[in-house]
DNA sequence: CAATTCAGATTACATCTGTAGTCAGTGAGG
DNA sequence: CCTCACTGACTACAGATGTAATCTGAATTG
């Protein structure tokens, strides 16, 4: 099929193009995947980047060349997670879900898989295996101290 | 190929099965994905079963039958996280890595990735999101106390 | 002892992930 | 105006994952 030349969402918006899905479509809904987190990271990072940007980025700590990093950038797009806007022949990509969602998600995810949903036993496992700094222990006391409130 | 009869680790004992190995090759490197943490949930809350039990208990609420389990069980014991023993013409399977251990490093990877590896920020997102009962708080304030002797 | 049944082994297959290569159009430079 | 570089689009492909069917041998049962 004739590719338009205009710049628009990138990649596969095949099975589910359509766009009047009601249930089940919201951002973020899907999952993303561990190579994709570092792509969002430096996105979180700042927004919006061109995608050799994002190479810049992250493409020297991971051992990525440029056409892996376009790839997550497409699929993260796919998974409508990433916004793109147009900027003269290329692509400005911009995070939809904000980290702080996200990182909300994941982290409940964790806590109902391996803890029952209850954030205390996570919290023992943590002071378990020493993975709690002094820090740590007074940022939370602190948080603690507000929540009585 | 002939196979014999004795019943024997199931799958692929292909490239390690010598028992040897020096590097590289503890129990529970390999990670476990979702669908193998619902037999291994299973096996955690009793040890030894048999395929047919873990179904028992997995297949209703996954919704799944029978040659679903065996295979989880089959990639399992490849990772090395079942163990098998022979008990008449099936086999027992009981997890290798205790669920204490896989809870820990599940939570340090999640703290690793999302919280640069700090705990409070954390259990700030928990407390911000409301994740965290009054119950919890609790728990978590009688541990703050046992750290802090 | 023969037929059935049940367990593990093998095979299947679509999707997702990690990681990249290639193609084609567009704007920039000569 | 023509060529080249850069960018996004498309294609690739192996390994992991979710989910299951089929095959084969052995144990049970009549």
């Amino acid at each position: 099929m004739a590719i338009e030349h205009e710049p628009q969402a990138p990649a596969g918006t095949g099975r589910e193009s359509t766009g009047h899905e009601g249930i089940g479509r919201e951002p973020g809904a899907e999952r993303i995947s561990d190579a994709e987190y570092a792509v969002m990271e430096s996105l979180w990072q700042r927004a919006p980047q061109t995608a050799a940007e994002v190479c810049d980025n992250v493409c020297a700590t991971r051992g990525w060349t440029m056409p892996t990093v376009k790839t997550l950038l497409a699929r993260l797009v796919t998974k409508g997670v990433l916004a793109t806007e147009p900027d003269g022949r290329r692509f400005l990509y911009t995070p939809l879900v904000a980290r702080n969602a996200y990182v909300g998600t994941e982290s409940r995810r964790l806590v109902d898989r391996l803890f029952g949903g209850r954030a205390a036993p996570l919290f023992a496992h943590l002071a378990e295996n020493e993975a709690l700094s002094d820090e740590d222990i007074a940022e939370i006391e602190h948080l603690l101290r507000e929540l009585r409130k």
